[in-house]
DNA sequence: AAGGTTGGATTGCGG
DNA sequence: ATCCAACCTT
């Protein structure tokens, strides 16, 4: 099946590869640059308030009015930054090109880039925005100014996060070598947690994992109480209230006692501490401008950080569009951008750019009408001036798979007609919506890259070499040592709760009092064989340990990761290992002892702890063969990063998104077809863009229909769909819609109806038809029709007649 | 106690 | 289809 080598090469190549094709077409140099310079903005020069100004330099005239605005608003004297700027960006409005612009005018001006924080959605952006900020520098100062090392702190809310909170761990009780758990990786702790208070065997089932950490998340990212979130998004859970609550408040200490954080302790570390007012002066200071993208996508909480920073609202911008809001699944509200402006005062000033530089007028149109009929009214309205004859396209088809039929034949069509696979997308809803057309793709060669979905870090092989990274960073990961332990045969869920006990008991010996009552007891368990061995071991440990803990100030028992692996080699050391796990176990424990001492340099490692797993991965896997390569290719890659932290948290932030198509790994210049989910399409646009599954069920999906604002972020989703396409778009609506949980084979399918996003009375805007056309039956003669009607009812006597 | 199997519940989008 | 707890066999 699909190989994760693939996922993760591809994922590098496909990141390269959209800069690459966005030089080429440059999505917002577009929108500013051949979008040609407006004669009537060069004339009036409206909002350049730069006093030498007859003419407007040559890199901002090429901007529109709004957009400049948005550049220069308080770049005059940037030591003294003006207030807060909202810039409300249209799609295809040019907002990352004057984003960029803005951040460009700023160095310019003499701002200094290292102090300059930048928060993007999600790493590519913040890349993205990184390269156009040092060309559009380069090109203003006329020479490419050192500005690519400056702006060193682009990126998202969560890795930023990463960052400062490892800064200014010491001062806030935190282990600088904290790890950061991943989605599962948290759910998998919310289970340990759920286990030890007993909540799995409760009579009525308890909710599972992964929901119990999405209410946990949802409470963090929002800010709502418990109460209010179950009742709003987890009717179900709510008679669980009690018990949910005692179990995240174990979680939340057990994160604690194990140095992890998870995604939105990232986020909330961050906010306590910026509100913190011993650290808030000197974290806000090292900042003289923050300026966000997507700020539509942002939640309470990083709104709050925002504040924190910027409390005046000084050197703040924030960009997004209220109508591409896609993301209040996860906690994420338009009230941050609609309410941004009345946070200070004065109030924020506000430029709505309305200019669209992307789209036909018809698709724009179309687009218009689909966002027009939000029960919350959005007041701007997008234009453009590229005409086209061509409306959007809506195409009904019988099914799945002629729908598959249909992309690939227009696909190829336009290639044919010169336009590459690459300026062509096909966007839906769920990830697994693309599986009919993956497989026509595979089918009939085609190459694609899909984007969204299953992530190379989901595959089990993945999960485990990284645990035992993981389990070397941080040895009080508990998480991480369960699954490395559970790696060796015959050691299941009991013996491996035995071994972190120990280790954990040794360090707790170590760090808090030799002859602690617990350690001693859970050492002794172990060891049926030689108790004394392994108290006399933990007390040497701990001797050894507190030493060089001697001058250690937080009041965290702090077990700073060199000798916190040592312990943890001692523990495994020492510990007598079920029968079946004899051979393996002293392999193992030369291992962690190895990456405990650092005794090998990174990325050698890697490749340690790879052959260490080699033969766990052929005893546990049929398909061991597929997975050694993926593990091959992450070995080379974690060369590409500067140590075993690095790798850990970069990984874990920012995993690899990419998969693609069986055919294998498109090269770099090859040409290949974009498949994305909607989400996933943010930001993009392309010549032509297919939207599948028009359907009621897959848009608005079947479980996103409760309420009106789930209804709304639906219809939003549509329509950032739709805003995606330059040229051509097609939307489809297939009429047999197979229910996917079923039996296998099964036939169960509804007849679907085309989205409730286009009414009847948008579909003039639309260029409707069915595919294949239906053939047009030779009309039937006269005496045919004639015949026919005798046989009719000759066939319903014949049925009468089986009665008689 | 481990490891495999089974039946019942859940269910997407993602940093 | 996938996840999880419970049951069964070694």
């Amino acid at each position: 099946m699909r190989s994760a080598t693939a996922i993760l090469s591809e994922s590098l190549s496909a990141s390269v590869g959209s800069s690459t094709a966005s030089r080429a077409d440059a999505p917002g140099a577009d929108a500013s640059g051949a979008g040609a310079p407006d004669v009537s903005t060069l004339a009036s020069g409206v909002n350049a308030p730069g006093a030498d100004a007859p003419g407007i330099a040559a890199w901002l005239a090429k901007l529109n009015d709004q957009q400049r605005a948005a550049v220069e608003h308080g770049a005059d004297d940037v030591t003294c930054a003006a207030g807060a700027l909202l810039v409300i960006a249209g799609a295809g409005s040019g907002k990352t090109s004057t984003l960029a612009h803005r951040v460009a005018n700023l160095v310019v001006k003499g701002a200094d880039p290292r102090r300059i924080l930048l928060l993007t959605f999600s790493r590519r952006a913040a890349d993205e925005m990184t390269r156009r900020v040092t060309r559009i520098a380069g090109e203003a100062l006329g020479a490419r100014a050192a500005l690519a090392q400056g702006l060193t702190w682009s990126g998202t809310f969560h890795s930023v996060g990463a960052r400062l909170l490892r800064e200014y761990a010491d001062l806030i009780g935190l282990a600088p070598t904290f790890t950061i758990n991943d989605r599962e990786d948290s759910a998998d702790l919310m289970n340990l947690v759920r286990h030890e208070l007993g909540l799995s065997a409760k009579e009525r089932r308890f909710p599972s994992k992964s929901t119990c950490f999405s209410i946990y998340s949802r409470v963090v990212n929002t800010g709502a109480s418990l109460g209010d979130v179950l009742h709003s998004a987890f009717p179900w859970c709510r008679d669980w209230e009690a018990d949910l609550r005692a179990l995240f408040a174990a979680y939340v200490d057990a994160k604690q006692k194990q140095s992890v954080l998870d995604y939105d302790d990232l986020l909330l570390y961050w906010s306590h501490m910026a509100a913190e007012p011993s650290i808030a002066a000197d974290l806000s200071s090292r900042f003289d401008h923050v300026l966000v993208d997507e700020y539509q996508d942002t939640n309470r909480l990083q709104a709050s950080i925002l504040l924190a920073l910027k409390p005046d609202g000084r050197g703040l911008t924030v960009v997004g569009d209220d109508a591409q809001s896609i993301y209040s699944f996860r906690g994420a509200t338009v009230r941050n951008i609609l309410d941004f402006p009345a946070h200070f005062d004065p109030p924020a000033t506000q430029v709505t750019l309305e200019r669209n530089y992307r789209s036909t007028q018809p698709i724009l149109s179309a687009s218009n009408a689909v966002i027009g009929l939000a029960s919350e009214r959005f007041t701007k309205n997008l234009w453009t001036d590229k005409a086209s004859a061509q409306r959007p396209r809506l195409v009904t088809v019988a099914d799945d798979a002629t729908q598959a039929r249909y992309v690939v034949e227009q696909v190829l069509a336009a290639r044919e007609a010169g336009v590459k696979l690459k300026s062509q997308a096909v966007l839906f809803r769920a990830a697994h919506h693309s599986a009919a057309l993956e497989i026509e793709l595979t089918r009939r060669n085609i190459p694609f890259v899909k984007f969204g979905g299953l992530k190379f870090l989901d595959s089990v092989h993945v999960k485990d070499v990284l645990a035992v990274l993981r389990w070397a960073e941080n040895p009080r990961d508990r998480v991480a040592g369960f699954r490395v332990v559970q790696l060796l045969p015959g050691v299941g869920p009991a013996t491996a709760a035995r071994v972190l006990d120990v280790a954990a008991g040794v360090a707790t010996a170590a760090s808090v009092a030799a002859g602690d009552d617990s350690a001693a007891n859970s050492t002794g368990d172990a060891h049926s064989t030689g108790g004394a061995g392994g108290v006399d071991d933990a007390s040497r440990v701990g001797t050894a340990n507190g030493t060089s803990n001697a001058n250690g100030t937080s009041d965290i028992p702090a077990l700073h990761s060199t000798n916190g692996t040592r312990v943890t080699a001692h523990a495994l050391a020492a510990f007598t290992p079920p029968a079946r796990a004899h051979e393996d176990w002293p392999a193992f424990v030369a291992l962690m002892s190895t990456l405990g001492e650092r005794a090998t340099p990174w990325p050698a490692e890697f490749e340690l702890i790879r052959r260490w797993y080699e033969p766990h991965l052929e005893r546990n896997h049929e398909d061991a063969m597929v997975r050694h390569a993926d593990l091959l290719q992450m070995e080379s890659i974690a060369g590409t990063y500067a140590s075993r932290e690095r790798f850990l948290t970069e990984l874990t932030l920012d995993p690899p998104d990419a998969t693609s198509g069986e055919s294998g790994v498109p090269l770099l210049d090859e040409d290949y077809l974009i498949l994305s989910t909607i989400h996933s399409a943010k930001g993009q646009e392309w010549r032509n863009v297919f939207v599948l599954n028009g359907v009621d069920g897959c848009i608005p999906s079947d479980l996103g229909t409760g309420s009106d604002e789930e209804i709304d972020e639906e219809r939003r989703l549509l329509y950032v769909a739709m805003t995606r396409a330059k040229e051509d778009l097609h939307l489809i609506v297939p009429q047999r819609f197979y229910v996917h949980n079923q039996t296998h084979l099964g036939d169960r399918h509804v007849w679907a109806s085309r989205t409730r996003f286009i009414p009847a009375d948008l579909m003039p805007l639309f260029d409707a038809y069915a595919w294949p056309p239906a053939p047009v039956p030779a009309a039937p003669s006269a005496k045919g029709l004639a015949a026919a009607a005798q046989a009719k009812v000759e066939i319903a006597a014949k049925l009468r007649k089986m009665w008689d």
